[in-house]
Parts: structure tokens; sequence; C-alpha cells
DNA sequence: CGCCAGGCTTCTA
DNA sequence: TAGAAGCATGGC
């Protein structure tokens, strides 16, 4: 892939693993959309960004070199070879289908706190709503830019009544979200530092909030912590799993689980999407 | 109306 | 300690 910087933005030529549609509504982030005209719009890191993809390039509209090398180019996981990962998962050919399919899918290096919400929102729960109820997180909580919100920083809802958070529609999920914005500002979920601790202790410390059980408090590590081999499993994964996989992912795809996980879930999803139309 | 949705907590045997 | 019920809300 080439890095451009032109003034209209940033180009990634040769894009083959790189494709929005896969990375953006993927279900692992809830803030990103399609415009009118076809690019795609969204907020992340406390920044509003378009990107636009042509046949084998995605621009990154008004974007110069700094923004890129200092936000964006680690936002998108540009720094790894999802060629190689894609190959090296493709050995065993019962995953060949799904690599093949979700071939431009890249792992989100999302703001920890937004995704451990997102997730926490996620439970019992369907994508179309998710969405819903982040925008309304947002708009009521988030500090507003031309237009655009922000997310909440957890220390903006620590201080919330559970009646404060009435307007969000969030169900249950409202007192959970509430618990997880208190022990991350106060310190019993140190999420910055947990990047660097081993998996099992970030996890451990994760599920001692209210609400997150081990599928939340993995997508949290895999898309907001880092921790590229942390295999979600909800309901289509586990179903995957028992029909093609005898229970578990061959060794082989074990250091890229999360990769092989995203790969297997907009697979299968959208295959039984297919199959209902 | 009933069922389901990127689960988790709580109750029960 | 496994397994089922209950949970808020909204789309179908």
């Amino acid at each position: 892939m080439r890095t451009i910087f032109q003034k209209d933005g940033v180009h990634l030529e040769n894009a083959e693993y790189f494709e929005l549609a896969a990375t953006l509504d993927c279900g692992q982030a809830f803030r990103w959309g399609r415009d009118a005209d076809g690019g795609w719009s969204g907020v992340a890191l406390g920044r509003r960004l378009t990107l636009r993809q042509t046949e084998n390039s995605v621009l990154l509209c008004g974007v110069d070199e700094e923004e890129y090398r200092a936000v964006w180019q680690d936002y998108f996981d540009l720094g790894r070879d999802y060629g190689a990962v894609n190959r090296a998962l493709s050995a065993d050919p019962r995953l060949r289908p799904a690599c093949e399919y979700g071939r431009g899918i890249r792992i989100l290096r999302q703001e920890p706190w937004e995704t451990l919400c997102s997730f926490i929102l996620s439970q019992n729960n369907n994508i179309p709503r998710i969405k819903g109820i982040i925008d309304r997180l947002c708009r009521r909580f988030g500090e507003e830019h031309d237009g655009w919100f922000t997310f909440p920083d957890a220390g903006r809802l620590a201080g919330c009544s559970p009646q404060e958070l009435d307007c969000l529609r969030a169900g249950f999920r409202a007192r959970y979200l509430l618990d997880a914005a208190q022990k991350v500002a106060g310190g019993d979920v140190p999420l910055e530092s947990m990047r660097t601790w081993s998996p099992d202790q970030a996890r451990q410390r994760l599920m001692t909030v209210h609400g997150v059980g081990p599928k939340v408090a993995d997508c949290t590590m895999l898309f907001g912590l880092g921790f590229i081999e942390a295999f979600p499993q909800d309901v289509w994964i586990r179903r995957v799993m028992a029909r093609d996989f005898g229970g578990a992912l061959p060794e082989s795809a074990l250091p890229y689980a999360g990769i092989a996980q995203q790969y297997l879930f907009y697979y299968e999803r959208d295959r039984a999407g297919e199959a209902r139309t």
C-alpha cells in the first residue's frame, strides 16, 4: 500500500486490504455511517473524519501528514500487514471462505472507554439500536464541535444519576454504564495502563464492572486495548465454532484470533442476512 | 401480539 | 456449578 499526501487529503493506494464498507460496517464500531454521496463519515478520537473509497484506494479527506501520522495511521491499524495475516489464516481451509469474504476488514484501534461503553450497550441488543443509544449519549453528554459531538469521557458520566440517563433509552444497561464510568473515572479500571497488562489480568479487571462478562471484556480488549489475540465469542461465533471447528480455532490462528473472529463474524452474519431475503 | 437482538446477573435445583 | 429466567427497548 502506497501513502500519498496531497492537498485534498491522504491517499492510500493499492489498498487491497482496506475496504471501508467491510471495516466500518462489520459491527466493531458504531459511529460511522455512509453519506448520501457514497463516502463514509464518523467521529473517533475526538475528531470528525470523512473517507472515500475508489476501486483500489482510500482517501482520508482533508487530512494532512501530521494528523495522519499522529492519529489515523494507528486508528486504522495501518502498520499491520493484513495481507500476511490473511494468508496465514487462509492456510486452514475452514477459514479460507471467511478470509476471502472479509479481506478488506481492518481491526480499528478505538478508544478503550468508548469501546467498553459500546459493547456494554451491545448486550442483548441489535446494531441499529446500539448506534441510536450511542448517538443520544454523545448528543446529550458529549462536547459539541460544529454540529457533531465527541464521546463523553468517563468522568462526565460518573457524576450522573440513573435518572439522567433515562433519555438514552438504554434500558437495563444504563446502570452498567454508570458502574463502568465510576470504576474507570475512579481508577479501579485504569484502561490506558491495561494495554500493557497480560490478557488474563486485563480481562479479569474488565469483568469487575457490573454488566461486563467474557464477551464484552474480549471486545473491549480487541477493539479498544489492542489485544489482537482476543477472541470475543458471541452467538454467531459460538455457532460457527461448534459447527465447523470442533469448538476451537486451530493453533496457527491463535496469534491473530481477533482478526479471524471478525472475518468469521462478518461472513456468517452477511450469509444469514442474504439467506433471509 | 410474540419473537428476537455482538449477554449478563440472578435465581434455582 | 450448570441451566434457565428475567431484563428495557424497539423493529418486525
